[in-house]
DNA sequence: ATGTAGGCGCTACGCCGACAA
DNA sequence: TTGTCGGCGTAGCGCCTACAT
């Protein structure tokens, strides 16, 4: 009869030993839908394109830091690796649920253009689940007074059809998480109106996962009619980085120092991608970076769209206007192209949107690609209006794998 | 009426926002009190011995690694550096309350012998209050179904002294934990026998800490009589690094990075030192690490005792046999006194102790010290028994200051 | 269609002394 | 001296509908 204990889930996999670190990767699936429509990942064996000056912001924000800007970057360090994306594996933190990727990358020689060029438009699919439902918990879903409500959409989606003859129609239903942890619920159809509830079993979930109001919690059904559930949590209460095991500096060098001795040994190194931390990607498709630096025109003025994750968890396009172009370290990181643009957005509720994004990010609203393979020389020479003298000077350094 | 909120504190600083670190130096006596007898920091301003090797260790062991072999170490990074200690800061984590120190080390150049010689024996205090008790939590303590039983003489040392001319005899404490929160509890002294017990608001603490059988609380009162609390928990379960953010090779390599650039600038560099994690500590007072060097005999054969914490807060010594010298990684980290000595212990029960030591954690039985100054080399010429190959040759390498 | 609140039964939290170790 | 238990009152958890948006 003890206190903390008995918040676990009734079944499954609670008998074994405490395992800190997810060691296989996660059901892929579940993994996606927490994860967010927006998040892809390159496929394993493709070519990707690592970014330090990416990498050491998600560490910054895992911090709750800015990035240090005190820390001199690696002289020999470039701002971009190509490397050969030799794994990947799915993860979720054993505490929040928060899920991760980890990659292992391997530094490749420059590939010449006639490579680049031919490499395939790989294709990364979101793999989001069909049958899924994603809903942000109200007050009443995670007070102690009751149970969920279920939107009505969502449950004849998902979950198995009611017997409707019984009274009440209810069932129970078995959901696994990403640590396949099984988790029961009284799925009951009642109330005037009709509605569906989850009663029995559900308090037990939101105290486990400590759930609050706005956190979301989302229900996949697999191709075996298996039933299974994850959460995202709300932004502000993100897992914090504890700072009691490495200083910041320590971390960030860490970033820095790992990338430079495998770019300069050829050997292996492991990153990790938090998609729900992270302000950008900073591991690439080659062939993504390649269609947007060596193929899209931008220039100051230049409308574009650009894709954002709702709160409802499908995609909306926004529109804005690209502002001006530059480095955004120019001290550290010269001639990167690690959001180099700088863009306003036309609606007012824009406040929250980045205001640096990189070329990859966008998509161009007319006039998008030139005939292929064009050099960059010729293209930056080309007479073009409303750019400044940075922005000219940083076309005519930069060259494709510098 | 939320459910998890009601568990916080109920009065003090929960109204501040949501400050994840600590930005100023914590309580003292309260600090070591949790931290332990056994945990003496050194001065600010005082010079100190820092081992990379040390470090890395404490980082393995957070992250319930082992130490990665594969990663080479920096080839101008030398196995210890002596640096002014610039500054100390106590802090707890937010979350598990788990006492950690920030330090701030500048890296000075290898002073003579005469000067390290003259340096004065610095005396560092534990600053145990010594008004304070430390109790391990019972399962009766722990669980749902009653309060806090406080040792008699505990409470009559500790807390403000009940009118034993109500019926029962009670009273009102308060008191504030590391993070200044504070927390209520009723003390009434009842029961047949008669004893001390702690009941509403115990079980809030209990929650809220996340406190188990075998975990420990402890409280202090200060020198204003007021009250104070803290926690130590059970090793098995101190707070895990997430391996989120950033791989153990990134980490690793991040602490010999960040020293390798500090003692190449002789710029400020932080650490962070987990006394109840780190297997040892790995910044020593330069007075400790010249005394135990310089000054102390050691063979193989030699009987020695060392402190350790017992389960009660106290010190106990064990006795033990010098079973071998040599370097713990003579590949990365040669010529290093970093646990140099291999040892064995008398008591059968001593599965769990360290089976190697460093010169400066032992206490020599007879004869211990030399006249001093002698120089190295002559003592290591001097004929003596039952030392292997290995041994005689680190010692003939190594030097003071490398 | 679904968020919130009132009503209310019943579980289990938590306060008590009785034992024993 | 103090760990655990049986006894027990009651706070609050959690299931239900009503009502509002």
């Amino acid at each position: 009869n003890e206190r903390l204990p008995s918040v676990g889930p009734s079944v499954g996999s609670m008998a074994q030993p405490a395992e800190k670190v997810e060691k296989r990767s996660l059901n892929s699936e579940l993994w996606h839908a927490c994860a967010g429509p927006l998040v892809l990942l390159p496929p394993v064996g493709s070519r990707v394109v690592y970014f330090p000056q990416g990498h050491t912001e998600q560490v910054a924000a895992s911090m709750q830091k800015e990035v240090d800007a005190h820390i001199p970057n690696y002289p020999n360090l470039p701002s971009r690796l190509v490397c050969l994306l030799d794994n990947v594996t799915l993860h979720a933190d054993i505490e929040t649920d928060e899920v991760y990727a980890q990659m292992t990358l391997i530094p490749v020689p420059p590939t010449n253009e006639k490579d680049a060029h031919m490499s395939p438009d790989i294709e990364m699919r979101s793999r989001q689940p069909t049958e899924y439902f994603c809903k942000t918990l109200t007050a009443s879903d995670t007070s102690t007074h009751g149970g969920f409500s279920i939107p009505r959409r969502a449950a004849e989606k998902v979950f198995p059809p009611l017997d409707y003859a019984q009274i009440p129609p209810a069932q129970e239903l078995k959901a696994r998480d990403l640590h396949d942890q099984e988790w029961h619920f009284r799925h009951i159809y009642r109330g005037q109106p009709r509605r569906h509830l989850l009663t029995t079993g559900w308090s037990v979930f939101v105290s486990a996962k400590r759930l609050q109001a706005g956190d979301a919690v989302l229900f996949t059904r697999d191709n075996k009619g298996q039933l299974q559930l994850g959460i995202r949590r709300q932004n502000r209460q993100q897992r914090v980085m504890p700072s009691s095991v490495l200083s910041s500096d320590s971390m960030h060098i860490g970033v820095l120092a790992a990338a430079n001795y495998a770019a300069a040994t050829s050997s292996r190194f492991t990153i990790f991608y938090n998609p729900r931390q992270s302000p950008s990607e900073f591991v690439i498709p080659v062939a993504k970076y390649q269609k947007a630096i060596c193929h899209l025109q931008v220039s100051v003025g230049m409308r574009f769209r650009m894709v954002f994750e709702t709160e409802e968890s499908s995609v909306r396009r926004y529109m804005g206007t690209i502002t001006g172009m530059g480095d955004l370290d120019p001290i550290r990181w010269p001639n990167s192209h690690w959001r180099s643009l700088k863009v306003g957005w036309d609606e007012s509720t824009a406040g929250e949107r980045k205001k640096r994004v990189s070329l990859w990010d966008i998509e161009p609203l007319t006039f998008p690609y030139v005939l292929c393979p064009q050099p960059l020389a010729f293209r930056a020479k080309r007479p073009r209006g409303g750019r400044d003298e940075e922005t000219d000077s940083m076309l005519k350094k930069s060259s494709f794998w510098s």
